[in-house]
DNA sequence: ACTGCCCTTTACGTCAACGTCAAGATGCTC
DNA sequence: GAGCATCTTGACGTTGACGTAAAGGGCAGT
């Protein structure tokens, strides 16, 4: 048996995914009861599976950009029925272009705000390097930022 | 007085400001009531200068691209207290660049979702091609995308 | 003066996405 | 086999962002 069929066969716990994404059980219960999700089962307990996993990465990205559980459940149907014939695949051609024009319209979107808010930066910075240049945060606090991005904080968007 | 100056004075009421971002009155008065939106008054009337109509324009610029009402209106309070002291901008300035860094990420991920999908468009596409041409949607198709994004659809990320 | 229409405030309702117990099953280990 | 951790299924609570209904003020037209 090869490696990577021995990789594909992993199975995960509800806790493994937990930690390595970071979300509690509750939600992933949450997402199964709202049928986003069907792991299997081992006596009562659930267990995840290669394809349970990504489809959870889907999830949380989907989420992350803003879609709803319903909108992402949508999606995920379509992957997924997409045997079910061609007429069933055009209508989700469809619908995954539609997706991609929103993403697209609310790409400009964050664009714009980065824009606006590097717009303010801006002139206080140089308001500051007028009247208080000390204040001035120096390379240090860019070096944390990119540090906090890198390691352990994939979700900076949601401080709560 | 010049035109400049009178476009500066005009004024809006709520069902102007309702109609031009297709929000309800419900929404205004809740931002208000929030602390996002401070209108003067006339008589019992809310009466919308300039300055509130951009503020508007952020609000709902800020929801498309994910943040809450108590972020944004964190944002704007930055925008009107710089004028409390230099530490003061300082701190403005880190949550700026911290917001930017935030918005930075998530538009990574738009675009990883934007290829995902444009990934699972070309296969299905290629799938159609071998068996169903016919049903491959045509140059119409995104005809109708288009127009549907240029006029009186500016957010279609919401279909709720 | 009466009818509409749009404005106002107050207050309760709702929906999504979970959080938070509660109560019980299963399995390990000392 | 008693304790402990971790799993399970309900079921109710919570927060954000409004919706919606009730009760009334103000003004235009007839």
């Amino acid at each position: 048996m090869s490696q990577d069929l021995r990789r594909l066969e992993r199975t995960f716990t509800i806790r493994n995914l937990c930690v390595e994404f970071k979300v509690t059980p509750r939600a992933l219960r949450f997402y199964e009861d709202k049928g986003l999700l069907y792991p299997a089962r081992e006596g009562m307990n659930r267990v995840y599976n290669h394809r349970d996993r990504a489809r959870l990465q889907l999830i949380l990205r989907g989420k992350r950009v803003g879609l709803s559980l319903s909108e992402i459940r949508e999606i995920l149907d379509l992957y997924d029925e997409n045997d079910g014939g061609a007429a069933q695949m055009a209508k989700s051609l469809k619908k995954f272009r539609e997706r991609i024009a929103a993403l697209e319209a609310q790409r400009e979107d964050i664009d714009g705000a980065i824009e606006q808010l590097r717009g303010g930066c801006e002139r206080m910075e140089r308001q500051l390097s007028e009247i208080r240049p000390d204040l001035l945060p120096q390379a240090d606090d860019y070096d944390q930022v990119l540090r906090a991005r890198l390691d352990g904080t994939p979700d900076a968007a949601h401080t709560a």
